[in-house]
DNA sequence: CGCGGAATTGAAAGACGTCAAACTGTGTGG
DNA sequence: CCACACAGTTTGACGTCTTTCAATTCCGCG
């Protein structure tokens, strides 16, 4: 992992926290302009390629992260050498919480798009929490996000058939408004995710299409039928 | 769920907190003599039956509770009746986290074993941890610890065959000092938290009984061969 | 144009779910 | 004290779904 080509550009820093895109969303949404007067470390936003980590598990985490565009897999390799999925993190989600009580990362971080994202130094963090509520607020919030996301990800993509955990996968996937688009994943993160194997992943999106439920517009780009998804789901 | 028996006896309730024999792995740990000043509302204990409830999905959370005794499943309902569970709750172990935010309670509560649990009032704690960072620290480590526990659910005990599921349920449950005992749950539990089938959990069980690496001294209590399983499950 | 990784497809074996029946232990009422 | 009912467990038979292993096709990229 070289942030030598990342770190030319990250030292719009601090400056550009007050004027994120994502302010509003943000993890230091609460922050005042005197907040930042504490922050003395900066503040660095780094852009890797799909495939590579942004950490790995069991290193001791110092960092945590703030999701600015991409997809990142939270992902536990499994003793005989498969892999799982955890939970995916998106535009505007925070990864890397554990670093916060000092405790070593609990998962290998994989962009699976291209990202880009803020790295906040776990010190100043706790340090802004103590003596900010509404950053301690906020904290406390996204901790209960990452669980409730966890424990939806068991009980909608790890449990029933094969056909079933896909549809609620892509029914996951694709955008709220019309036309419903859905940025699908590799076959192999598919099964991952789901706790199944590549071929039925593969099978499953191919029959999909087959029935005309999903239309491929780009590559692993498709438009949902989320009407037929769902009916199908019901039965 | 009627409160009235338990009541009577509740109301040892903040002057029970100091000398509370979980006193060190409690949530108010940290708390100092003088934090307690700030403790208005009572601190009841509560004793229900299994298969009662604590609270339910959806229900607005006003409390957060410590575990003292018993065993408890989370559980979540899916569209077709049948239920998953995704998470254990044991003695020390904090549920009902998502009341400090104001948020409605995102499982059913439901009692395996007969219990004893405390009962703080979420504006309490709220208030407390503002001013007390211990106590704050403390918060965000049994959120972290649910989070821990919800993703080794998924990458433990949701993937691979039924058997692996199964064997890597017991070696969880059984005590780390022999004789290793375990006491195992309802078949229809097990499944739930496997996402198995009844069925499939009664057999496989079975089938470690006969195979020795179970045997039973009372109703669903066994000593289990830990080395027998976990070669088991290394193959 | 050809290479290589990913996706798809096929066939066969195995695992799991489903439905139904038999069994067990527990508690109840006669 | 026995008979009975009941709920949970166990077991069997069968069908379906999923995995496995292998072969083939597809697509992006050099």
């Amino acid at each position: 992992m070289t942030h030598n080509l990342s770190l030319k550009e990250a030292w719009s820093g601090i400056a550009d926290c007050e004027n994120c895109e994502l302010r509003q969303s943000a993890l230091f949404a609460g922050l005042t302009l005197q907040d930042f007067q504490h922050v003395h470390d900066p503040i660095i936003q780094v852009v890797l390629q799909p495939g590579e980590a942004l950490y790995r598990d069991g290193e001791k985490g110092k960092r945590l992260f703030t999701l600015r565009h991409g997809l990142i897999k939270l992902v536990r390799y499994l003793p005989d050498g498969t892999q799982r999925i955890v939970r995916l993190v998106r535009s505007a989600d925070t990864l890397g919480l554990e670093a916060l009580l000092g405790q070593p990362y609990e998962h290998n971080a994989i962009a699976i798009q291209e990202w880009e994202l803020c790295c906040l130094p776990a010190e100043t963090v706790n340090n802004l929490s103590e003596r900010n509520p509404d950053l301690y607020r906020e904290l406390l919030q996204r901790w209960q996000r990452a669980l409730t996301s966890a424990d939806s990800w068991l009980t909608d993509l790890s449990t029933g058939s094969a056909r079933r955990r896909v549809a609620r996968l892509i029914l996951r996937l694709a955008e709220p408004a019309e036309p419903h688009r859905c940025q699908l994943l590799g076959r192999e993160d598919i099964g991952a995710m789901l706790g199944i194997t590549t071929e039925t992943a593969s099978r499953t999106v191919a029959e999909f299409r087959r029935k005309g439920w999903l239309t491929e517009t780009a590559h692993n780009e498709y438009v949902v039928d989320i009407a037929a998804i769902s009916a199908d789901l019901a039965e």
